[in-house]
This record gives structure tokens, sequence and C-alpha cells, in this order.
DNA sequence: GTGGTCTAGACCACC
DNA sequence: GTGGTCTAGACCACG
């Protein structure tokens, strides 16, 4: 099972933050589908290069989370993600994010006018360089 | 000189970063003009009740992003900050944020007219909240 | 990893810019090779002799300036300089300080031939002591 | 009477050091001669637009020095420098000045030819900047 | 009064 | 083990 996670070590962002943000959106989006077997702990390290105890710490985490589940001996699995939860989940996420940018556009007093105009041009590119043009539910 | 930062003692950012990202928005933003005085060190730290080395860092920060200038024995000045570089600041910090709103969208596979949706939805909230309508050039 | 600094109690220079003068000479000179990695803080000031603060500062100004890169958990690590870089670097460092030898000349009305005989006999002494012949590109 | 100090601002050497220097350089090299009045310390102080208390800490400190006699309700005097003294005090200042050019270049591997040339190219242009060709005793 | 340096030590986060 | 943050306080240098 191949996971392609990015990893930027110039970044001050922690390794296993960095991992653990990837992995979480790829399974509430549902692109890691319930019951999907994840790569060992062992291989995972390897193909990310980074230590075997940093990955073992981000399958923790999720767990915690509810989101990955363990069977002893056999692996790591994706959890049931329950439609509502997903919905709540991935809008926090975003929601969190945009207040976020907001709150520094009005601390360096951006006009909304101003900060709209950026973000139609920013959502643009972006979805343009992502190759998606809208794949809503 | 009175300034208003607000201190959040339990988030996970540290301390002097939080004061750095406020202070540093005051300038950019021109709330804090050219040549103006800050306080002394000690006075915000008693103001902000914490150490004097805390804010002895935040100053510090800053004077190598070349926003204050101190001078031993007088004190703490805003530095001069070219309009054009001003713009480009503010522009970047907004932009950096945004960009990371817009990345976590993409990344929960969230379509470009839901993103839209939500982003309008929280613009208008929060500026109204921050009692601001609109300050453009 | 051992590192050969020097300090001097008795100077009136800082001991966090001691250290980082030598620090910085050893980088851009290429004694310290890109990737290299330098002993930890707390060893370091423990061979040094002085508090884990101060070499936390050095290695952070390094590290501000680009020279040092460092990870959480891991170590603090030399950074790549580019060669241009480095030549650009070395040639600053010497020629400010030739700047000031040549202006506090100036300064006491010595004629450029004096100052010229002056330096060739130091030069002489000093390269001999450094047992040092020249060691150009 | 005028003196031609020069002040940086935006330097780190301090305020009263700057000036120190200036000055024991004008003294030391003879544009001062033996008895010539100084200006108040307000008057210097006004002119070089820094406080009295600054310009009374040079004063004293080239007092304490023997360059500067001070009589009180008359005003301050540069005193008698004998020759001899003269001229260690010049070489002494401008022999630390190279000595610390020199060990800088030998710090990042300069070698003896390269910091050679670099001398002999930035003394013809100093010089000639000062508008001066030589002025030997 | 101001800023600048340095210490000793605590506690946390990361790998 | 590593680096990162923060504290309380001492002492010096500058204006």
């Amino acid at each position: 099972m191949w996971i392609p996670i990015q990893i930027n070590e110039s970044s001050a962002e922690p390794l296993y933050h960095q991992i653990e943000t990837q992995l979480r959106s790829m399974i509430v989006s549902g692109q890691l589908g319930e019951g999907t077997l994840l790569p060992s702990i062992r291989e995972l390290a390897g193909s990310l290069n980074c230590s075997a105890i940093t990955v073992r710490r981000v399958y923790q985490d999720l767990e915690n989370e509810g989101l990955l589940r363990t069977k002893q001996g056999t692996g790591t699995f994706v959890s049931k993600v329950e439609e509502e939860q997903r919905g709540t989940y991935k809008q926090t996420l975003v929601q969190e994010a945009l207040e976020a940018a907001i709150d520094s556009a009005i601390a360096v007093q951006y006009s909304k006018e101003e900060l709209q105009a950026l973000f139609l041009e920013m959502i643009e590119k972006k979805y343009k360089a992502a190759g998606k043009g809208g794949n809503a539910k």
C-alpha cells in the first residue's frame, strides 16, 4: 500500500504533525476508506525516511482520535467514520484555517473588499494547480 | 505608551510568538508609526505579566526583521517601513494564511463552491464582529 | 564532535559574540562542511564552561543567518553554503576589518607608505605564527 | 570652535565611543594642537544633537587619558602630547586594527597573497577617497 | 531610567 | 537523548 505523504523537512512544523495532518485529511475525506490496511510502521518509516518511533506516534494519535484501529500482529486499519462526523470534521478543519486567515487580514487592517479579491484570485489558482475543478459531494 | 496585546495562556503557541505576531501586525499596518517609542522592556513585561527576557526576545526578533530599532540607554523605536515593503508584508502575511486554508480545503476534497460559500459566510460574520466595514485605501 | 573554540574571559566582547565569530569563520571557510552535526547545546556549553542558554543563542543567531539548521530532538547541523556566497561572506568579513584599520590610519594621518610598510611587516609575522604560508585556491 | 565629528546613529557602537575615537585621533595626530580650546560641553552636545552627559563623559575619559585638561570656569583644553608618546599612540591604534583584520583573514583561511592583494586594492581606493595622497611626518 | 549579557534551572516537545 | 520556551534575578553599559 502506497500513501502519498509529503514531508517538508525545512519546515518548523514537527514531523509527526505533518504526517498526522495529511493522513487525517485522507481518512476523513474518504480517500482512505473504512477497513483499508495501512503500511506497517517500519514500512512507512522507511518510505518517509524518518524514525519508526515517529510513525508509531502518528498511528497512536490517530487511533486515540478513533480514526484508526490496530489489530495485534495483523496491522493498522482505517476505522469507520460516520457520515455526520465526517462532515463536521472537514468543516471544522477548514473553518479554523479560514478563521485564522481572516483574523490576520483584520489585524493588518485589510478591508473586506481587498480580502475577498485576494481570496478569489488565490482559490482559482490553487484549485487549478490541484487539477480539480470541483468534486462536491 | 499603551499597547493592546492579548495573551492566550492556554494556547500552545509560544508566548513570545503571540506577542511578536500582534506587534508586527500593528507595525506593518501603520497603527504604530515610524519613530514611535515602545514601552520599555520591563514595562511591557509588567503589563503582560511575563518575564522581561521574553519581551526582550520579541523586541530583538523584530529588530532583526528590520521593524524595530533599539538604542541602548534610550529605548526601542519603530523604524521606517517603506510603503512598498509595507504592502508586500501585509499581503504575504494574509496570503500565507489563506493558502494554508485553501490547502486544507483541497486536502479534504472540498469543492471550490463549498469553500467559497463558507468563506463568504465567515467573512461577513468576522468583519461585523470586528466592528469594521472596510477601510480600504 | 570536538570544536576548537577559544574564550577570552577578560575581553569586553560578549561571550556569545566570541563564539559566534569563531563558529562563523569555521563554517564559511569550509572547515565545518555541509551537514556536519555540531555538538549539542549542553555539550558545547559544558566544554566552554558557559551556560546552555548562551550556546543556544549562538546556534539560533547563526541559524537566522542561514548558516545552521536545527531539528528539534535531533541536533544542529551546518547547512549548505553556496560556493559563491561563501566567497562573498569571507571577503566581506575581511574587507570590513581592513576598512576599519585603514580608516583609523587615515584618521591619525598615517601616510599610505607608512601604513603599507606596517602592514607588510605584520602580515609576515602573523602568518608565520599561524604556521601557514598560504593555501590559496 | 568647530569640530568635524560624524555620528552614525544606526551603528551598534556606543555614542560616547564614536566621539571619543574621533576626538582622540584628532589630538594625537596633531590636528588639534596643544592648548586648543574645545567647545563647551553644552555646545558640542548641541551640535552633535546628543545629551550633555554623553559629552561630559567623553571629556572626562580623555582627561583621564591625559589628552585633555579642564580649567574650572574656563573650559577644556588639549594637553601637550610628547612627540614620542604621539608616535606610540598612533602606531598602537593602527596596529591593533591591522592585527584584527589579519586575524580574521587567517580565521577564514585567506592566503597571504589573497590578503595582500585585497589590502593593496583597498588602500588605493580609500586614500584616494580621503583626498590624501600621503602626508607623512 | 534605558537596553544588553549571562546564569541556573525548570519544564515541555520531539525523535 | 535532542532542541525550545520561560522564569527570576544578577550585573553591566549607556544616556
